[in-house]
DNA sequence: CCTGAAATACTGATTCT
DNA sequence: AGAATCAGTATTTCAGG
């Protein structure tokens, strides 16, 4: 007998995975236009809709704001190792610096990997300035995303 | 005198601030909602949606899908240094395979960094063998994600 | 999953400040 | 230029099958 806590894993039919292509162009696209898109009425859609929020497979609806227009015209990827007794104190403060728009905790050297946005390279050093008793660092500039976040599948 | 090419930069109002955390809570929310949010009537709040993707803030609406309920429970953050010359087929490669969700160029050692998303920690030795001519590779697979990704400011 | 109808929301032209 | 009002369409959301 399989493990049913928390496992179960969702099977998407082809209209569910048209759906889901169409709200990651556009997440606004009303649903009479969905329904005219995979052949269905309006009300079918929306309950398809409803249970993939339900499922959990639809996460949520955002917006994609582009920080460049904002000023922010850097990226970096942060690497950092913790120095001894210091993995708590580095965790909470990265989460405070809304500057890092993405963390992941790893396996490995490194156990943090982040996301820092910018407005100008002069910005870097005093931001990882107030790391300097928590961990070692390892910075690399964004010259170029070959792959922008993208849908799996 | 400025340069206006490419450059100008757009300042929010505490209207557009409020409009674009809304939007990134829920893109589907109502404009008639927003304004009632924001106390203003519905065709104003429409125009400044307009001019906020005119301008390139709004970049686009997206849906954010869970991949965990779909099978891919594991995430994993992929250096790599290509080889002499393969840097070309590298990028290729990368970005064909669907399993890389993102990628950016970076400057120093490691001259890419990926997002790899894997229904099994099975799925990646067949994935790397792919690049045992095109690169170094160093993996990282993600614990936990103290900073998911989130809006700026 | 569909039909049909009621409630709600969107869109534009126009006016006002 | 940006925001309000109002009227005409379009969309969403239930009911019932």
């Amino acid at each position: 007998m399989q493990n049913h806590l928390k496992k179960e894993i969702i099977h998407l039919d082809g209209i569910d995975s048209r759906l889901i292509e169409l709200l990651y162009e556009n997440a606004r696209t009303p649903v009479t236009e969905l329904s005219r898109a995979v052949g269905m009425t309006a009300p079918s859609v929306n309950e398809r809709l409803k249970r993939l929020e339900e499922k959990g497979v639809i996460a949520g609806y955002r917006i994609e704001v582009n920080p460049t227009v904002l000023g922010y015209s850097l990226i970096a990827i942060v690497r950092m190792r913790p120095l001894p007794g210091k993995l708590k104190a580095l965790e909470a403060l990265i989460v405070s610096i809304p500057e890092f728009v993405e963390c992941d905790k790893v396996t490995g050297e490194d156990c943090y990997i982040a996301r820092l946005y910018l407005k100008d390279i002069s910005d870097l050093d005093p931001i990882l300035d107030r790391f300097s008793e928590l961990a070692d660092t390892n910075t690399a500039i964004v010259k170029s995303t070959p792959v922008k976040r993208r849908l799996l599948v």
